[in-house]
RNA sequence: GGUCCCAUCGUCUAGCGGUUAGGACGCUGGCCUCUCACGCCGGAAACUCGGGUUCGAUUCCCGGUGGGACCA
Protein backbone atom coordinates (compact mmCIF):
# COMPACT_ATOMS: atom_id res chain seq x y z
CA UNK A 1 0.00 0.00 0.00
CA UNK A 2 2.82 2.66 1.14
CA UNK A 3 5.16 1.23 -1.56
CA UNK A 4 4.68 2.40 -5.03
CA UNK A 5 3.77 -0.99 -6.96
CA UNK A 6 4.60 -1.10 -10.48
CA UNK A 7 1.14 -0.69 -12.28
CA UNK A 8 0.18 -4.04 -14.71
CA UNK A 9 -2.90 -4.04 -16.65
CA UNK A 10 -4.34 -6.50 -18.81
CA UNK A 11 -6.57 -6.21 -21.89
CA UNK A 12 -7.97 -10.26 -21.82
CA UNK A 13 -10.39 -10.67 -24.75
CA UNK A 14 -11.60 -14.24 -26.21
CA UNK A 15 -11.33 -14.77 -29.84
CA UNK A 16 -14.82 -15.09 -30.46
CA UNK A 17 -14.62 -13.06 -33.08
CA UNK A 18 -13.29 -8.81 -34.49
CA UNK A 19 -12.00 -6.58 -32.27
CA UNK A 20 -15.15 -4.68 -31.07
CA UNK A 21 -15.05 -0.92 -30.82
CA UNK A 22 -15.88 -1.68 -26.95
CA UNK A 23 -13.06 -4.07 -26.35
CA UNK A 24 -11.32 -1.90 -28.15
CA UNK A 25 -11.91 0.86 -25.62
CA UNK A 26 -11.15 -1.11 -23.03
CA UNK A 27 -7.85 -2.03 -24.30
CA UNK A 28 -7.33 1.83 -24.76
CA UNK A 29 -8.16 3.26 -20.97
CA UNK A 30 -6.24 -0.32 -20.20
CA UNK A 31 -2.85 0.79 -22.03
CA UNK A 32 -3.05 4.46 -21.28
CA UNK A 33 -3.45 3.91 -17.67
CA UNK A 34 -0.60 1.55 -17.82
CA UNK A 35 1.42 3.92 -20.07
CA UNK A 36 0.44 6.85 -17.44
CA UNK A 37 1.84 4.95 -14.96
CA UNK A 38 4.88 3.81 -16.72
CA UNK A 39 3.83 0.31 -16.39
CA UNK A 40 3.12 -2.75 -18.18
CA UNK A 41 0.71 -3.69 -20.53
CA UNK A 42 -0.44 -7.04 -20.91
CA UNK A 43 -2.06 -9.28 -23.43
CA UNK A 44 -4.08 -12.88 -22.51
CA UNK A 45 -6.24 -14.22 -25.19
CA UNK A 46 -9.05 -16.09 -23.60
CA UNK A 47 -9.70 -19.04 -25.42
CA UNK A 48 -11.23 -21.45 -22.86
CA UNK A 49 -14.25 -21.74 -25.18
CA UNK A 50 -12.98 -24.24 -26.96
CA UNK A 51 -16.04 -24.38 -29.38
CA UNK A 52 -16.20 -20.47 -30.50
CA UNK A 53 -12.64 -19.56 -30.37
CA UNK A 54 -10.48 -19.80 -33.70
CA UNK A 55 -7.17 -18.81 -34.53
CA UNK A 56 -8.55 -16.01 -37.03
CA UNK A 57 -10.09 -14.33 -34.33
CA UNK A 58 -6.68 -13.99 -32.53
CA UNK A 59 -4.88 -12.57 -35.61
CA UNK A 60 -7.70 -10.27 -36.50
CA UNK A 61 -7.48 -9.00 -32.47
CA UNK A 62 -4.18 -8.79 -32.58
CA UNK A 63 -3.70 -6.84 -35.45
CA UNK A 64 -6.53 -4.14 -34.60
CA UNK A 65 -4.68 -3.51 -31.33
CA UNK A 66 -1.62 -3.13 -33.17
CA UNK A 67 -3.48 -1.32 -35.74
CA UNK A 68 -4.77 1.33 -33.10
CA UNK A 69 -0.96 1.60 -31.42
CA UNK A 70 -1.84 -0.55 -28.90
CA UNK A 71 1.48 -2.27 -27.96
CA UNK A 72 1.75 -4.91 -25.12
CA UNK A 73 4.42 -5.91 -23.49
CA UNK A 74 4.13 -9.36 -22.09
CA UNK A 75 2.03 -11.83 -24.11
CA UNK A 76 0.09 -12.87 -25.65
CA UNK A 77 -0.61 -15.23 -23.18
CA UNK A 78 -3.11 -18.19 -24.02
CA UNK A 79 -5.90 -19.14 -21.46
CA UNK A 80 -6.29 -22.71 -22.57
CA UNK A 81 -2.94 -23.10 -22.05
CA UNK A 82 -3.29 -22.45 -18.23
CA UNK A 83 -5.86 -25.27 -17.61
CA UNK A 84 -3.48 -27.28 -15.47
CA UNK A 85 -2.75 -24.31 -13.17
CA UNK A 86 -6.58 -23.88 -12.67
CA UNK A 87 -7.04 -27.45 -11.76
CA UNK A 88 -4.57 -27.03 -9.41
CA UNK A 89 -5.35 -24.21 -8.02
CA UNK A 90 -9.21 -26.12 -8.21
CA UNK A 91 -7.87 -28.76 -5.99
CA UNK A 92 -6.04 -26.58 -3.31
CA UNK A 93 -9.36 -25.15 -2.34
CA UNK A 94 -11.13 -28.55 -2.43
CA UNK A 95 -8.10 -29.97 0.10
CA UNK A 96 -8.67 -26.80 2.35
CA UNK A 97 -12.40 -27.43 1.88
CA UNK A 98 -13.10 -24.15 0.64
CA UNK A 99 -15.00 -25.69 -2.57
CA UNK A 100 -17.11 -28.51 -2.73
CA UNK A 101 -18.52 -31.01 -5.44
CA UNK A 102 -22.10 -30.62 -6.54
CA UNK A 103 -23.73 -33.53 -8.43
CA UNK A 104 -27.22 -31.59 -9.08
CA UNK A 105 -27.77 -32.21 -12.78
CA UNK A 106 -29.12 -28.82 -14.88
CA UNK A 107 -32.35 -29.97 -14.95
CA UNK A 108 -32.68 -30.43 -10.82
CA UNK A 109 -30.94 -26.37 -10.81
CA UNK A 110 -33.44 -25.52 -13.81
CA UNK A 111 -36.48 -27.12 -11.38
CA UNK A 112 -35.45 -25.12 -8.58
CA UNK A 113 -34.96 -22.40 -9.84
CA UNK A 114 -38.28 -21.80 -11.20
CA UNK A 115 -39.91 -23.42 -7.83
CA UNK A 116 -37.64 -20.52 -6.34
CA UNK A 117 -39.08 -18.04 -8.76
CA UNK A 118 -42.78 -19.13 -8.25
CA UNK A 119 -42.88 -18.80 -4.62
CA UNK A 120 -41.03 -15.14 -5.03
CA UNK A 121 -37.87 -16.70 -3.12
CA UNK A 122 -33.83 -15.60 -5.28
CA UNK A 123 -32.93 -18.35 -7.00
CA UNK A 124 -29.78 -18.83 -6.30
CA UNK A 125 -28.16 -21.85 -5.61
CA UNK A 126 -29.75 -24.28 -2.41
CA UNK A 127 -26.68 -25.79 -1.42
CA UNK A 128 -28.28 -28.87 -1.43
CA UNK A 129 -24.35 -30.23 -2.06
CA UNK A 130 -22.71 -28.30 0.18
CA UNK A 131 -22.35 -30.18 3.52
CA UNK A 132 -22.31 -33.83 1.78
CA UNK A 133 -18.62 -33.77 1.04
CA UNK A 134 -19.13 -35.73 -2.30
CA UNK A 135 -16.03 -37.47 -3.98
CA UNK A 136 -14.96 -36.15 -7.60
CA UNK A 137 -16.61 -37.68 -10.22
CA UNK A 138 -17.40 -37.47 -13.67
CA UNK A 139 -20.69 -35.85 -13.38
CA UNK A 140 -19.85 -33.71 -10.49
CA UNK A 141 -19.03 -29.91 -10.98
CA UNK A 142 -16.85 -28.01 -8.12
CA UNK A 143 -18.54 -25.00 -6.60
CA UNK A 144 -17.02 -22.40 -4.20
CA UNK A 145 -17.89 -22.24 -0.86
CA UNK A 146 -19.10 -18.40 -0.64
CA UNK A 147 -19.92 -17.09 3.03
CA UNK A 148 -23.38 -16.57 3.04
CA UNK A 149 -22.96 -13.55 5.83
CA UNK A 150 -21.38 -10.24 6.08
CA UNK A 151 -20.55 -8.26 3.16
CA UNK A 152 -17.82 -7.93 0.13
CA UNK A 153 -17.02 -4.76 -0.93
CA UNK A 154 -15.63 -3.53 -4.47
CA UNK A 155 -13.93 -0.19 -3.88
CA UNK A 156 -14.47 0.48 -7.82
CA UNK A 157 -11.68 3.01 -9.54
CA UNK A 158 -14.57 4.38 -11.53
CA UNK A 159 -17.90 3.36 -9.57
CA UNK A 160 -16.43 4.34 -6.18
CA UNK A 161 -17.38 1.81 -3.21
CA UNK A 162 -19.91 -0.59 -3.81
CA UNK A 163 -21.08 -3.16 -1.37
CA UNK A 164 -22.70 -6.70 -1.84
CA UNK A 165 -24.38 -8.56 1.01
CA UNK A 166 -22.35 -12.14 0.33
CA UNK A 167 -26.10 -13.90 1.20
CA UNK A 168 -26.73 -12.85 -2.47
CA UNK A 169 -23.76 -14.31 -3.82
CA UNK A 170 -24.43 -18.20 -4.10
CA UNK A 171 -22.23 -20.84 -4.41
CA UNK A 172 -20.55 -20.12 -8.40
CA UNK A 173 -18.93 -23.27 -10.27
CA UNK A 174 -15.61 -22.91 -11.03
CA UNK A 175 -14.79 -26.36 -12.58
CA UNK A 176 -17.21 -27.96 -14.60
CA UNK A 177 -18.34 -31.72 -15.17
CA UNK A 178 -15.87 -31.54 -17.91
CA UNK A 179 -13.06 -30.37 -16.30
CA UNK A 180 -12.43 -26.86 -17.29
CA UNK A 181 -12.69 -24.22 -15.11
CA UNK A 182 -15.26 -21.12 -15.43
CA UNK A 183 -14.53 -17.83 -16.74
CA UNK A 184 -15.22 -16.61 -13.25
CA UNK A 185 -12.54 -18.71 -11.66
CA UNK A 186 -9.86 -18.60 -14.90
CA UNK A 187 -9.32 -14.64 -14.34
CA UNK A 188 -9.26 -14.84 -10.93
CA UNK A 189 -5.96 -17.48 -11.24
CA UNK A 190 -5.12 -15.57 -14.16
CA UNK A 191 -4.75 -12.15 -13.50
CA UNK A 192 -3.31 -13.02 -9.58
CA UNK A 193 -0.14 -15.19 -11.30
CA UNK A 194 0.15 -12.19 -13.77
CA UNK A 195 0.36 -9.97 -10.89
CA UNK A 196 -2.42 -7.77 -12.62
CA UNK A 197 -2.59 -4.70 -9.82
CA UNK A 198 -5.53 -2.53 -12.20
CA UNK A 199 -7.99 -4.75 -13.59
CA UNK A 200 -9.84 -2.81 -16.41
CA UNK A 201 -12.77 -3.68 -18.17
CA UNK A 202 -16.57 -3.49 -18.80
CA UNK A 203 -18.65 -2.61 -15.89
CA UNK A 204 -21.08 -5.94 -17.42
CA UNK A 205 -18.06 -7.67 -15.20
CA UNK A 206 -19.46 -5.62 -12.20
CA UNK A 207 -21.56 -8.22 -10.52
CA UNK A 208 -18.92 -11.05 -10.72
CA UNK A 209 -16.78 -8.93 -8.97
CA UNK A 210 -17.73 -9.65 -5.21
CA UNK A 211 -17.45 -13.19 -6.13
CA UNK A 212 -13.91 -13.19 -7.62
CA UNK A 213 -13.06 -11.03 -4.51
CA UNK A 214 -14.07 -13.38 -2.27
CA UNK A 215 -11.84 -15.82 -4.58
CA UNK A 216 -8.66 -13.90 -4.26
CA UNK A 217 -9.09 -14.07 -0.76
CA UNK A 218 -10.11 -17.85 -0.42
CA UNK A 219 -6.27 -18.45 -2.58
CA UNK A 220 -4.39 -16.57 -0.46
CA UNK A 221 -3.50 -14.06 -3.41
CA UNK A 222 -3.63 -9.94 -3.14
CA UNK A 223 -7.07 -8.20 -4.38
CA UNK A 224 -6.33 -5.92 -7.24
CA UNK A 225 -7.86 -2.76 -8.10
CA UNK A 226 -10.84 -2.83 -10.44
CA UNK A 227 -11.86 0.26 -12.71
CA UNK A 228 -15.37 -0.85 -14.26
CA UNK A 229 -15.68 1.00 -17.74
CA UNK A 230 -19.39 1.59 -18.82
CA UNK A 231 -20.65 0.01 -21.95
CA UNK A 232 -21.07 1.32 -25.54
CA UNK A 233 -25.22 1.87 -26.97
CA UNK A 234 -26.20 2.06 -30.01
CA UNK A 235 -28.57 4.51 -30.68
CA UNK A 236 -31.65 3.32 -29.32
CA UNK A 237 -29.83 2.42 -25.72
CA UNK A 238 -29.47 -1.18 -26.56
CA UNK A 239 -26.40 -2.78 -26.45
CA UNK A 240 -23.84 -1.80 -29.60
CA UNK A 241 -24.39 -4.24 -31.96
CA UNK A 242 -24.38 -5.27 -36.16
CA UNK A 243 -27.94 -3.91 -36.44
CA UNK A 244 -26.36 -0.33 -35.36
CA UNK A 245 -23.63 0.00 -37.75
CA UNK A 246 -20.25 -1.51 -38.17
CA UNK A 247 -18.99 -2.48 -34.86
CA UNK A 248 -15.27 -4.03 -35.64
CA UNK A 249 -12.37 -1.59 -35.69
CA UNK A 250 -11.05 -3.22 -38.54
CA UNK A 251 -14.24 -2.51 -40.38
CA UNK A 252 -13.41 1.43 -39.93
CA UNK A 253 -9.93 0.72 -41.18
CA UNK A 254 -11.47 -1.20 -44.28
CA UNK A 255 -13.69 1.84 -44.63
CA UNK A 256 -11.32 4.07 -44.82
CA UNK A 257 -10.69 5.81 -41.54
CA UNK A 258 -7.22 6.58 -39.93
CA UNK A 259 -6.51 4.72 -36.66
CA UNK A 260 -6.10 8.06 -34.63
CA UNK A 261 -9.40 9.40 -35.22
CA UNK A 262 -10.96 5.98 -33.89
CA UNK A 263 -8.69 5.87 -31.19
CA UNK A 264 -9.62 9.95 -30.31
CA UNK A 265 -13.20 9.08 -30.80
CA UNK A 266 -13.23 6.14 -28.07
CA UNK A 267 -11.35 7.81 -25.96
CA UNK A 268 -13.56 10.78 -25.87
CA UNK A 269 -16.20 8.24 -25.09
CA UNK A 270 -16.47 8.36 -21.22
CA UNK A 271 -14.02 10.35 -20.83
CA UNK A 272 -12.94 13.80 -20.71
CA UNK A 273 -10.24 16.73 -20.64
CA UNK A 274 -12.56 20.39 -20.13
CA UNK A 275 -13.93 20.93 -23.29
CA UNK A 276 -10.83 19.67 -25.59
CA UNK A 277 -11.86 17.48 -28.36
CA UNK A 278 -8.36 16.52 -30.07
CA UNK A 279 -6.22 14.33 -28.15
CA UNK A 280 -2.68 12.63 -29.97
CA UNK A 281 -1.74 9.17 -28.18
CA UNK A 282 1.07 10.73 -26.64
CA UNK A 283 -0.75 13.79 -25.42
CA UNK A 284 -3.71 10.99 -23.77
CA UNK A 285 -0.82 9.30 -21.84
CA UNK A 286 0.52 12.20 -20.29
CA UNK A 287 -2.83 13.28 -19.10
CA UNK A 288 -5.25 10.05 -18.99
CA UNK A 289 -6.10 9.44 -15.26
CA UNK A 290 -9.11 7.46 -14.14
CA UNK A 291 -10.89 10.62 -12.04
CA UNK A 292 -11.91 11.91 -15.41
CA UNK A 293 -13.87 8.42 -16.98
CA UNK A 294 -17.44 8.39 -16.11
CA UNK A 295 -19.84 6.55 -14.84
CA UNK A 296 -22.50 6.45 -17.18
CA UNK A 297 -23.04 4.12 -21.03
CA UNK A 298 -22.65 6.19 -23.76
CA UNK A 299 -24.17 6.02 -27.21
CA UNK A 300 -21.79 5.61 -30.11
CA UNK A 301 -22.22 8.16 -32.94
CA UNK A 302 -21.12 7.74 -35.92
CA UNK A 303 -21.45 11.24 -37.36
CA UNK A 304 -19.02 11.99 -34.73
CA UNK A 305 -16.56 9.96 -35.61
CA UNK A 306 -16.77 10.37 -39.13
CA UNK A 307 -16.18 14.60 -38.32
CA UNK A 308 -12.64 13.40 -36.20
CA UNK A 309 -11.84 11.52 -39.34
CA UNK A 310 -12.20 13.93 -41.62
CA UNK A 311 -10.16 16.00 -38.96
CA UNK A 312 -6.86 13.72 -39.01
CA UNK A 313 -7.33 13.57 -42.82
CA UNK A 314 -7.62 17.26 -42.92
CA UNK A 315 -4.33 17.08 -40.69
CA UNK A 316 -2.07 14.33 -42.25
CA UNK A 317 0.78 14.71 -43.53
CA UNK A 318 -0.01 14.00 -47.63
CA UNK A 319 3.49 11.53 -47.61
CA UNK A 320 1.15 9.72 -45.26
CA UNK A 321 -2.08 10.19 -46.26
CA UNK A 322 -0.83 8.71 -49.88
CA UNK A 323 0.40 5.41 -47.80
CA UNK A 324 -3.12 5.06 -45.89
CA UNK A 325 -4.56 5.93 -49.10
CA UNK A 326 -3.00 3.09 -51.22
CA UNK A 327 -4.81 0.12 -50.56
CA UNK A 328 -8.22 1.90 -51.60
CA UNK A 329 -6.77 3.27 -54.94
CA UNK A 330 -5.66 -0.07 -55.69
CA UNK A 331 -8.92 -1.92 -55.01
CA UNK A 332 -10.34 1.18 -57.60
CA UNK A 333 -7.56 -0.18 -60.06
CA UNK A 334 -5.44 3.02 -59.65
CA UNK A 335 -2.05 3.30 -61.09
CA UNK A 336 0.03 4.17 -58.21
CA UNK A 337 3.72 4.27 -59.17
CA UNK A 338 3.53 8.02 -59.81
CA UNK A 339 3.95 8.79 -55.73
CA UNK A 340 4.73 12.43 -56.64
CA UNK A 341 1.21 12.84 -58.08
CA UNK A 342 -0.81 11.15 -55.44
CA UNK A 343 0.92 13.41 -53.41
CA UNK A 344 -0.35 16.09 -54.95
CA UNK A 345 -3.81 14.40 -55.53
CA UNK A 346 -3.91 13.68 -51.14
CA UNK A 347 -2.75 18.08 -51.12
CA UNK A 348 -6.17 18.51 -53.41
CA UNK A 349 -8.67 16.20 -51.71
CA UNK A 350 -7.34 16.22 -48.12
CA UNK A 351 -10.40 19.04 -47.00
CA UNK A 352 -12.66 17.13 -49.16
CA UNK A 353 -12.73 13.75 -47.86
CA UNK A 354 -14.60 12.22 -44.69
CA UNK A 355 -12.86 8.79 -45.36
CA UNK A 356 -9.50 7.54 -47.40
CA UNK A 357 -12.06 5.24 -49.82
CA UNK A 358 -14.22 8.94 -49.96
CA UNK A 359 -10.63 9.98 -50.81
CA UNK A 360 -9.58 7.69 -53.33
CA UNK A 361 -13.01 7.79 -55.28
CA UNK A 362 -13.13 11.41 -55.80
CA UNK A 363 -9.93 11.20 -57.28
CA UNK A 364 -10.34 9.25 -60.07
CA UNK A 365 -10.53 11.97 -62.33
CA UNK A 366 -6.54 12.86 -61.82
CA UNK A 367 -5.75 9.53 -63.04
CA UNK A 368 -7.48 8.57 -66.86
CA UNK A 369 -7.10 10.19 -70.05
CA UNK A 370 -10.39 9.35 -70.41
CA UNK A 371 -12.75 12.52 -69.00
CA UNK A 372 -16.53 11.28 -69.28
CA UNK A 373 -18.04 13.85 -68.60
CA UNK A 374 -21.87 14.44 -66.54
CA UNK A 375 -24.43 14.74 -68.70
CA UNK A 376 -25.95 17.87 -66.97
CA UNK A 377 -22.49 18.85 -66.45
CA UNK A 378 -21.86 19.07 -69.86
CA UNK A 379 -25.17 20.60 -70.93
CA UNK A 380 -24.73 23.46 -69.13
CA UNK A 381 -21.36 24.41 -69.62
CA UNK A 382 -19.81 22.38 -72.71
CA UNK A 383 -20.97 24.62 -75.14
CA UNK A 384 -20.09 26.77 -77.94
CA UNK A 385 -19.99 29.82 -75.61
CA UNK A 386 -16.99 29.13 -74.29
CA UNK A 387 -14.76 28.17 -76.58
CA UNK A 388 -12.83 30.92 -77.23
CA UNK A 389 -11.89 31.14 -73.72
CA UNK A 390 -11.08 27.83 -73.45
CA UNK A 391 -9.32 28.13 -76.28
CA UNK A 392 -7.36 30.94 -75.04
CA UNK A 393 -6.38 28.76 -71.99
CA UNK A 394 -5.23 25.94 -74.08
CA UNK A 395 -2.99 28.29 -76.32
CA UNK A 396 -1.49 30.63 -73.59
CA UNK A 397 -0.64 27.70 -71.03
CA UNK A 398 2.21 26.14 -72.64
CA UNK A 399 3.84 29.87 -72.76
CA UNK A 400 3.02 30.33 -68.58
CA UNK A 401 5.81 29.00 -66.31
CA UNK A 402 4.27 29.99 -62.76
CA UNK A 403 2.76 26.34 -61.50
CA UNK A 404 2.03 27.57 -58.70
CA UNK A 405 -1.48 28.09 -57.04
CA UNK A 406 -1.06 31.65 -57.33
CA UNK A 407 0.57 31.76 -60.24
CA UNK A 408 -1.88 29.86 -61.84
CA UNK A 409 -4.66 31.94 -60.67
CA UNK A 410 -2.84 34.89 -61.89
CA UNK A 411 -3.04 33.69 -65.55
CA UNK A 412 -7.17 32.53 -64.96
CA UNK A 413 -8.29 36.17 -63.80
CA UNK A 414 -5.81 37.62 -66.70
CA UNK A 415 -7.51 35.26 -69.28
CA UNK A 416 -10.73 36.03 -67.63
CA UNK A 417 -9.89 40.15 -67.29
CA UNK A 418 -8.65 39.98 -71.10
CA UNK A 419 -11.92 38.76 -72.71
CA UNK A 420 -13.77 40.84 -70.11
CA UNK A 421 -15.57 38.09 -68.08
CA UNK A 422 -15.19 37.15 -64.22
CA UNK A 423 -13.30 34.05 -63.47
CA UNK A 424 -16.39 32.61 -62.52
CA UNK A 425 -17.57 32.10 -66.45
CA UNK A 426 -14.30 30.27 -67.21
CA UNK A 427 -14.10 28.06 -64.05
CA UNK A 428 -17.08 26.11 -64.27
CA UNK A 429 -16.37 24.80 -67.99
CA UNK A 430 -12.60 24.53 -67.33
CA UNK A 431 -13.88 22.21 -64.34
CA UNK A 432 -15.83 19.71 -66.24
CA UNK A 433 -13.16 19.71 -68.81
CA UNK A 434 -10.85 18.86 -66.45
CA UNK A 435 -12.76 16.18 -63.91
CA UNK A 436 -16.05 15.69 -65.71
CA UNK A 437 -18.02 17.16 -63.11
CA UNK A 438 -19.17 20.35 -61.22
CA UNK A 439 -18.10 19.62 -57.90
CA UNK A 440 -14.09 19.34 -57.37
CA UNK A 441 -10.79 20.86 -56.08
CA UNK A 442 -10.34 24.46 -56.95
CA UNK A 443 -9.51 24.65 -61.38
CA UNK A 444 -6.30 25.71 -60.09
CA UNK A 445 -4.90 23.17 -57.72
CA UNK A 446 -6.06 20.82 -60.05
CA UNK A 447 -4.37 22.00 -63.01
CA UNK A 448 -0.84 22.11 -60.72
CA UNK A 449 -1.56 18.43 -60.11
CA UNK A 450 -2.20 17.55 -63.43
CA UNK A 451 0.58 19.32 -65.13
CA UNK A 452 0.49 21.56 -68.29
CA UNK A 453 0.30 18.43 -70.75
CA UNK A 454 -2.70 16.69 -69.36
CA UNK A 455 -4.34 20.27 -68.63
CA UNK A 456 -3.88 21.36 -72.46
CA UNK A 457 -4.95 18.21 -73.85
CA UNK A 458 -7.82 17.80 -71.24
CA UNK A 459 -9.13 21.10 -72.63
CA UNK A 460 -8.55 20.19 -76.62
CA UNK A 461 -10.96 17.52 -76.10
CA UNK A 462 -13.11 19.34 -74.35
CA UNK A 463 -13.16 21.68 -77.09
CA UNK A 464 -13.51 18.74 -79.43
CA UNK A 465 -16.20 17.31 -78.04
CA UNK A 466 -18.06 20.86 -78.12
CA UNK A 467 -17.25 20.91 -81.91
CA UNK A 468 -18.64 17.16 -81.95
CA UNK A 469 -22.49 17.94 -80.45
CA UNK A 470 -23.03 21.53 -82.67
C1' G B 1 -38.15 -11.55 -10.42
C1' G B 2 -33.55 -10.48 -7.43
C1' U B 3 -28.89 -7.85 -7.17
C1' C B 4 -25.83 -4.03 -9.02
C1' C B 5 -24.80 0.28 -12.05
C1' C B 6 -26.42 4.80 -14.37
C1' A B 7 -29.31 9.76 -15.27
C1' U B 8 -26.98 17.92 -18.01
C1' C B 9 -29.09 19.98 -25.27
C1' G B 10 -30.95 14.49 -30.30
C1' U B 11 -25.63 12.51 -29.21
C1' C B 12 -20.54 12.89 -26.58
C1' U B 13 -19.58 15.88 -22.49
C1' A B 14 -17.78 20.46 -18.89
C1' G B 15 -19.71 21.62 -14.21
C1' C B 16 -17.43 19.21 -8.39
C1' G B 17 -23.61 24.80 -3.48
C1' G B 18 -24.35 30.94 -5.90
C1' U B 19 -22.63 30.35 -13.74
C1' U B 20 -26.46 34.62 -18.87
C1' A B 21 -25.49 26.15 -17.38
C1' G B 22 -19.69 26.04 -21.21
C1' G B 23 -17.58 23.10 -25.43
C1' A B 24 -17.99 19.38 -29.48
C1' C B 25 -20.81 16.38 -33.30
C1' G B 26 -25.24 16.90 -35.92
C1' C B 27 -29.00 20.61 -37.53
C1' U B 28 -29.41 25.69 -39.08
C1' G B 29 -28.59 31.39 -40.78
C1' G B 30 -24.51 34.26 -42.81
C1' C B 31 -19.41 35.50 -44.52
C1' C B 32 -15.36 33.79 -47.68
C1' U B 33 -15.45 31.92 -52.79
C1' C B 34 -14.20 29.40 -59.65
C1' U B 35 -17.91 24.58 -57.80
C1' C B 36 -17.49 21.56 -53.46
C1' A B 37 -15.05 21.57 -49.20
C1' C B 38 -11.94 23.97 -45.46
C1' G B 39 -12.07 28.27 -42.43
C1' C B 40 -14.66 32.25 -39.80
C1' C B 41 -19.12 34.55 -37.40
C1' G B 42 -24.18 33.71 -35.51
C1' G B 43 -28.81 30.62 -34.08
C1' A B 44 -32.18 26.81 -32.16
C1' A B 45 -31.38 22.93 -28.53
C1' A B 46 -30.40 20.24 -21.86
C1' C B 47 -30.07 20.03 -15.79
C1' U B 48 -35.94 13.04 -15.35
C1' C B 49 -39.67 13.82 -11.31
C1' G B 50 -40.90 14.27 -5.95
C1' G B 51 -39.26 15.03 -1.12
C1' G B 52 -35.59 16.72 2.15
C1' U B 53 -30.47 19.38 3.83
C1' U B 54 -29.19 24.61 3.07
C1' C B 55 -29.90 31.62 3.08
C1' G B 56 -29.39 29.13 -1.76
C1' A B 57 -29.53 23.31 -5.17
C1' U B 58 -27.93 20.99 -11.90
C1' U B 59 -24.47 20.05 -7.85
C1' C B 60 -25.36 16.78 -1.29
C1' C B 61 -29.10 12.87 0.92
C1' C B 62 -33.67 9.74 0.34
C1' G B 63 -37.59 7.91 -2.78
C1' G B 64 -40.20 7.39 -7.54
C1' U B 65 -39.55 6.90 -12.76
C1' G B 66 -36.63 5.56 -16.80
C1' G B 67 -32.36 3.02 -19.09
C1' G B 68 -28.51 -0.69 -18.71
C1' A B 69 -25.83 -5.04 -16.79
C1' C B 70 -25.51 -9.69 -14.27
C1' C B 71 -27.97 -13.97 -12.34
C1' A B 72 -29.18 -17.05 -17.86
Amino acid sequence: MSEKENVRTRFAPSPTGFLHVGGARTALFSWLYARHEGGKFILRIEDTDQVRSTEESTKAILDALAWLGLNWDEGPFFQAQRVDIHREMVKRLLDEGKAYCCVCTPDELEGKRKKALAEGRKPKYDGTCRDKNLPRSASAVVRFRCPDTGVTCVNDLIKGMITFNNEELDDLVIERSDGYPTYNFAVVVDDAQMEITHVIRGDDHLNNTPRQILLYQALGYDVPQFAHVSMIMGSDKARLSKRHGATSVMAYKEMGYLPEAIVNYLVRLGWSHGDQEIFSLDELIRIFTFESVGRSAAVFNPEKLLWLNQHYIKECESERLVEETLPFWQKLGVDTSDRDLLKRVCGDLKTRSKTLAELADASLFYFTDNIVYEKEAADKFLNKGIVDHLTAIADGLPAFHDFTKNGMETFLRAIAGERGVSLKIIAQPLRVALTGRTVSPGVDEIMITLGKEKVVKRIRKALAFIAAKA
